[in-house]
DNA sequence: ATGTGC
């Protein structure tokens, strides 16, 4: 495709649209890309980017990160941090699935050790972690007490015996936003919401058994310093967010949002996907509460999957989880807004950052890391395709000009439907088995939608978030067996 | 992404 003519080259990884580039922009675009993935980007990631740049108080830049491609109203890779006195909070920052998001559990058994056993694992998680379109969870929740999960987040997991203090202390924000009131959750959310805790979804959500091969290894020292610790170390990384819930709190905050923003608020977009309202106003206020509750459900969810996740190892390999080392490397979210502290123009300034499709990724000793990450900077997980593989990488420095944020995937090369004409789900089954990999799909059809040509090549995602100085590569992990919605 | 969209 052709780049816009006004694109111009910063530096070997950032690429920026002047102000001029479209009318209203005020501030300028940052892709943030090597050269060979921004001549993949769709023209509508520029054109959606340059329409974030005109939201009321953007600050800095309007960024796309490197797995960047076109979404709803913001593309996805979309990073936008917003003045909260004179800006906007804007649902198509955050995406539908708010809290979409990865964590990554250690185990100390050897791929070696798991092979022979690896259909009985996956037989078993699949049988006690609910997949698919509308699945339900095993929790038992009267809305009541599904308003209080919506609260506390992983804190709620704790009290109820499904978390230890070190998953929390291992979770961003310790697996809890405060500040959220389940009052500000339509009903319909909450009844969409109340019986799907525990559950993965559909899509490109996952739960994967993985292995950290040595050749594989980019850094020794953090490697160590992140659990992985043994040669072919067997690691769990799974992939879902809020589930309906998040969805219905998108859903209503938007049409909240195109009632009262040109009307109410004198506010016009370019793109009626880019609806939003003023972050100070009641609506924003109540969106970010709601937003915040969602982000809970999505902690919550992880956090009681991990809990299944333990009892599946446990019955297994006939050993406690504390005796199996299943102790988690982090939890990271991808699908956020968050008030958070940045240094612009040599001020702190509070910041009201969106970042939909792109991971929070703080460099060594930034406040919030946990102790033991102090030196490393914080774990930031990407999932690849299901066939390639996925990265665990370490924040730096360098991404504080990006408000401390990097890349989320690979990312789509064609749509879901392309993907489906090109093979069938079960022939993809049989060609992964015979490589390795075991997978158990609730759907043949969102099989093929997820395989792995469909996808960018994680590895060119990855390189180019270290050659822009936002993460570093620590290892790769290559999957063994799957579990799909 | 989503008790899947026209």
């Amino acid at each position: 495709m052709t780049l816009p003519a006004q694109l111009r080259q910063v530096s070997s990884t950032i690429w920026e649209l002047p102000v001029s580039f479209k009318e209203g922009m005020l501030v300028p675009v940052r892709i943030i890309a090597s050269e060979p993935l921004l001549a993949t980007m769709e023209a509508g990631v520029f054109d959606q980017a340059a329409n974030v740049a005109c939201l009321p108080g953007i600050v800095k830049y309007s960024y796309c990160m490197p797995d960047g491609h076109w979404g709803y109203g913001f593309p996805i890779g979309g990073v936008a941090a917003m003045n909260p006195a004179t800006g906007v909070i804007s649902p198509g920052g955050i995406g539908f699935d708010i809290n979409c998001g990865m964590r990554l559990v250690l185990t100390n058994l050897t791929e070696q050790e798991v092979r022979p056993r690896l259909h009985k694992l996956v037989d078993l998680m699949f049988e006690r972690i609910p997949t698919g379109v509308g699945c339900k969870g095993f929790v038992k929740c009267t809305r009541s007490e599904f308003r209080h999960v919506l609260e506390k987040g992983s804190r709620w997991c704790l009290e109820k015996g499904y978390a230890t203090h070190d998953d929390l202390k291992m979770t961003e924000e310790q697996g809890s936003f405060s500040g959220a009131d389940a009052s500000t959750c339509s009903e319909r959310a909450i009844e969409r919401g109340v019986d799907q805790i525990g559950t993965l979804g559909s899509g490109n959500h996952y739960c994967e058994i993985q292995v950290a091969r040595p050749e594989n290894i980019f850094d020794q020292e953090t490697a160590r310093a992140f659990g992985i610790t043994i040669p072919n170390q067997v690691v769990i990384m799974f992939h879902c967010g809020s589930r309906g819930l998040g969805h219905q709190v998108a859903t209503d905050y938007l049409q909240t949002f195109l009632r009262v923003m040109t009307k109410k608020y004198g506010i016009t977009v370019r793109d009626r996907e880019l609806a939003c309202a003023p972050f100070r106003s009641p609506e924003g206020q109540e969106y970010f509460s709601a937003m915040k509750c969602a982000v809970n459900m999505g902690f919550a969810n992880r956090q009681v999957i991990l809990h299944r996740l333990r009892e599946v190892f446990s019955q297994v390999f006939r050993r406690s989880p504390e005796d199996l080392g299943m102790d988690m490397v982090y939890d990271v979210a991808h699908n956020t807004a968050k008030l958070e502290t940045h240094r612009v123009d040599g001020k702190e300034k509070e910041l009201l950052v969106h970042r939909k499709g792109a991971t929070r990724s703080l460099g060594p000793h930034a406040p919030g890391l946990p102790a033991c990450y102090k030196e490393t900077g914080q774990p930031v997980i990407i999932g690849g395709s299901m066939e390639t593989g996925s990265y665990l990488l370490a924040g730096n420095g360098g991404a504080s000009d990006t408000f401390f944020t990097t890349a989320h995937g690979s990312g789509r090369t064609m749509s879901r439907h392309q993907a489906k004409k090109m093979t069938k789900g079960q022939k993809l089954l049989g060609e992964m088995e015979q490589r390795g990999i075991y997978v158990r799909t609730d759907s043949y059809g969102g099989l093929a939608e997820e395989a792995g040509f469909a996808y960018k090549d994680i590895d060119v995602v990855t390189a180019a978030t270290e050659m822009a100085d936002l993460s570093r590569r620590v290892v790769k992990l290559v999957p063994i067996g799957n579990i799909k919605g």
